[in-house]
DNA sequence: GAGCACTGC
């Protein structure tokens, strides 16, 4: 058994002050008995009044172009801020405030509660706009909560977000691609618009970086000592939350098996703790599983029966009904144990967690542009991760986290924030949206974090080779613009352009909606016989894309029957998904002229149409293979034929595929089958230029 | 013979 020891609470540090800045720290701890919204403000370098939270924040939107507001989850600055915006008359004159959250969900939630705090219909005063729902009403809505996502594309249509008069960007700090978008453009905006006010929400440890990457310290226009407009160095307000105390213990020496101790830490406290569910952080599928199996084993060999433990796991793959399992109340006597990936972290609130075991790793994405191969590697949290994750001990009581690494270690090896999605990612996406945004100097963009530029230039080649970009890197007419105005990733949008002149773009649509989504296969860990055995009902011999589309049709005929799905192992929600990604592709479609059109299950059509988006992912098999080795026509690396796929073991001569997989080697997932001539034909310019002694077996 | 997590007019 591991051996922890406590050092003391672990409290959220006040962000030093910037030079030149305001920085208030709010305590709500006098609220908790009085209702939001009362406390003292320490102010901690000029002298002013003391404030209560919401005069404190509308001082601050007031008198600075930028709010940097720190606070922890239960502060109620998601909720509350928008509400003390519209009080005071931010929202009047048809002005909007616009509020983001990096997820769906949350948006939905957030905005909901907040109609339901103000007391007005859903839909009117207080709306919402994710992908598929647009939940607002033109002229009427005030409050507006969106994806970041949603924003991006709204500023395509209106590039200085005239409508809104306040834009609050929540969750800052997870940086996600779209958020870090947003951060540099609304910068950019800011000099245009200097009665645009921004509230950027994000945790402690990245409140400095954020204010110093908006602190523009451009001299104001006007005389010596007049105020102009609101300053332009951002204000950093700090809210304390309202979540309980959670007890932090560390393992007094490294572990070298992260499972077993985590096994070891849940039984120890079963044994010392007599009530409050288990949230046990793992890396992935396989890692739950197997702590799983031994934590029964062990429970087991202690004597523990079975019956006395609920052990569930809890990861992104599960069907939508075993993920609600672990929403269930605990039956009385029973403990309630989740393993669980980072779902838990952040997309995912369990309620009634007391106890937090953390080991210190998750699985994140890594992409080398150079090779071109997005990979998935156990890395080590950061040090807010691991905050985050102790969080979710202390939501309805004071709780503890046991973190599977030591103190040292904590403090003196772990970085303090994660590195940013857009470091580790392909930029593909990301640069036709600046593209079409009228960014045309992608590599002087002011970024938060600047994403390589060898990443940057292969995303550039990419694009310039799908003819979306021109050779002076413009976005092409109208080629380039269509594809940019599609809600895919390029080579997607691409296909969809191609098949509107190929005439299959009935088929291609499906085929994109499919390639967009995770997957359409249920995973049933023991039984993966029969999940195989499904897949072979739908086999095309063409490959993955066309098998999807037996899938689709099958579906449709079944009245999209739930119960069919189940019995096909095909995830429902996913197909429903589907649908809706199809029918939002179809009405962009209709709007950028592109005719539907069925090809009447000409497969050749469809696989043309693939290439024209992917044809420099083409591969060849390898003379005399006895393992299915292809060579990547572009670069000669070795590539394998994913087991998922339908073409595993059927190994045909030439093959395209839509994406690679990184583990001991490197899998193609979602083939088809193709004549190498389509690929002259399709991308003369490519084969061409990249790979000159290119024989084609003709 | 194998899958972290989100997301988008």
């Amino acid at each position: 058994m591991a051996n922890f020891w406590k050092p003391g609470t672990e409290r959220p540090r006040l962000v030093d002050d910037e030079e030149g800045g305001v920085l208030f720290h709010y305590s709500s701890s006098s609220a908790y008995s009085s209702g939001f919204g009362y406390g003292s403000i320490e102010k901690q370098r000029k002298r002013l009044p003391i404030y209560k939270y919401r005069d404190a924040i509308l001082y601050l939107v007031e008198t600075h172009s930028t709010t940097i507001i720190v606070g922890e989850t239960g502060s109620g600055k998601t909720t509350q801020i928008p509400q003390y915006l519209k009080e005071a008359g931010w929202a009047d004159g048809g002005r909007v405030i616009a509020c983001t959250q990096p997820r769906r969900l949350a948006v939905q939630s957030v905005a909901s509660r907040v109609a339901e705090e103000m007391g007005v219909k859903f839909g009117e005063e207080v709306g919402y706009t994710i992908r598929f729902e647009d939940i607002t009403t033109e002229g009427i809505t005030r409050i507006k909560f969106l994806t970041d996502g949603v924003l991006i594309r709204e500023m395509m249509d209106d590039p200085l977000l005239t409508k809104y008069s306040v834009i609050m960007v929540d969750e800052a700090h997870e940086r996600s691609i779209s958020t870090d978008i947003i951060l540099g453009l609304l910068k950019k905006i800011q000099q245009r618009r200097p009665d645009l006010h921004l509230i950027i929400s994000s945790a402690t440890i990245e409140a400095k970086s954020i204010a110093a990457f908006f602190e523009t310290r451009r001299r104001r226009p006007g005389l010596e000592g007049e105020e102009l407009g609101p300053k332009p160095v951002p204000a950093i307000l700090s809210v304390e939350g309202r979540g309980f105390n959670v007890e932090i213990n560390y393992v007094e020496e490294a572990v070298l098996d992260y499972l077993r101790a985590a096994v070891s830490t849940v039984l120890s406290i079963l044994d010392q703790e007599s009530i409050g569910d288990i949230l046990v952080f793992l890396t992935g599928q396989d890692d739950i599983d197997a702590t799983i199996q031994l934590l029964n084993e062990e429970a087991y060999d202690n004597g523990r029966k079975s019956s006395d433990l609920l052990v569930l796991p809890l990861y992104s793959g599960l069907s939508r009904a075993e993920q609600d399992l672990v929403f269930s109340p605990t039956p009385r006597g029973k403990r309630k144990v989740v393993m669980s990936t980072n779902i838990a972290e952040t997309s995912l609130t369990l309620e009634g967690i007391v106890y937090v075991v953390d080991c210190g790793f998750s699985k994140q994405q890594f992409y080398d542009p150079i090779s071109d191969i997005e990979s998935l590697v156990v890395a080590p949290i950061s040090k807010a991760s691991a905050r985050q994750r102790a969080g979710r001990a202390g939501r309805l009581q004071p709780g503890k986290c046991y973190r599977l690494y030591t103190e040292e270690y904590y403090t003196n090896e772990m970085s303090a924030v994660g590195i940013p999605e857009i470091q580790r990612s392909n930029l593909v996406s990301c640069v036709i949206q600046l593209k079409a945004l009228g960014i045309d100097n992608i590599l002087g963009f002011d970024w938060l974090a600047s994403p390589s530029p060898e990443a940057m230039i292969r995303a550039l080649e990419v694009l310039y080779s799908l003819g979306v970009l021109d050779d002076d890197a413009k976005l092409t007419s109208p080629i380039g613009f269509q594809v940019a105005e599609i809600p895919l990733d390029p080579m997607l949008s691409k296909m969809i352009l191609a098949s509107g002149q190929l005439g299959c773009s009935e088929e291609i649509v499906t085929i994109a909606a499919v390639l967009s989504i995770q997957s359409i296969w249920i995973s049933v860990r023991g039984a993966r016989k029969e999940l195989d055995e499904a897949k072979l009902r739908f086999a095309a011999a063409e490959g993955d894309h066309v098998t999807f589309l037996n899938v689709y049709k099958a579906f449709l005929l079944s009245g999209k029957s739930s119960k069919w799905c189940h019995k096909n192992y095909v995830n429902y929600h996913a197909m429903k998904k589907v649908i809706e990604i199809r029918e939002q592709l179809k009405r962009i479609m209709q709007r950028l002229g592109i005719g539907l059109k069925s090809c009447e299950w000409d497969m050749q059509v469809v696989r043309k149409a693939i290439i024209a988006g992917f044809f420099a992912n083409a591969c060849r098999l390898e003379a005399y293979s006895h393992d299915g080795k292809y060579k990547t026509v572009r670069s000669s690396k070795d590539v394998y034929i994913h087991p998922s796929s339908i073409l595993f073991r059927v190994n045909p001569k030439w093959v395209v595929y839509h994406a690679l997989v990184s583990t001991d080697r490197q899998y193609m997932r979602n083939v088809i089958s193709i004549d190498p001539s389509w690929l002259v034909e399709a991308a003369p310019h490519f084969y061409i230029s990249q790979a000159p002694d290119f024989k084609l077996a003709r």
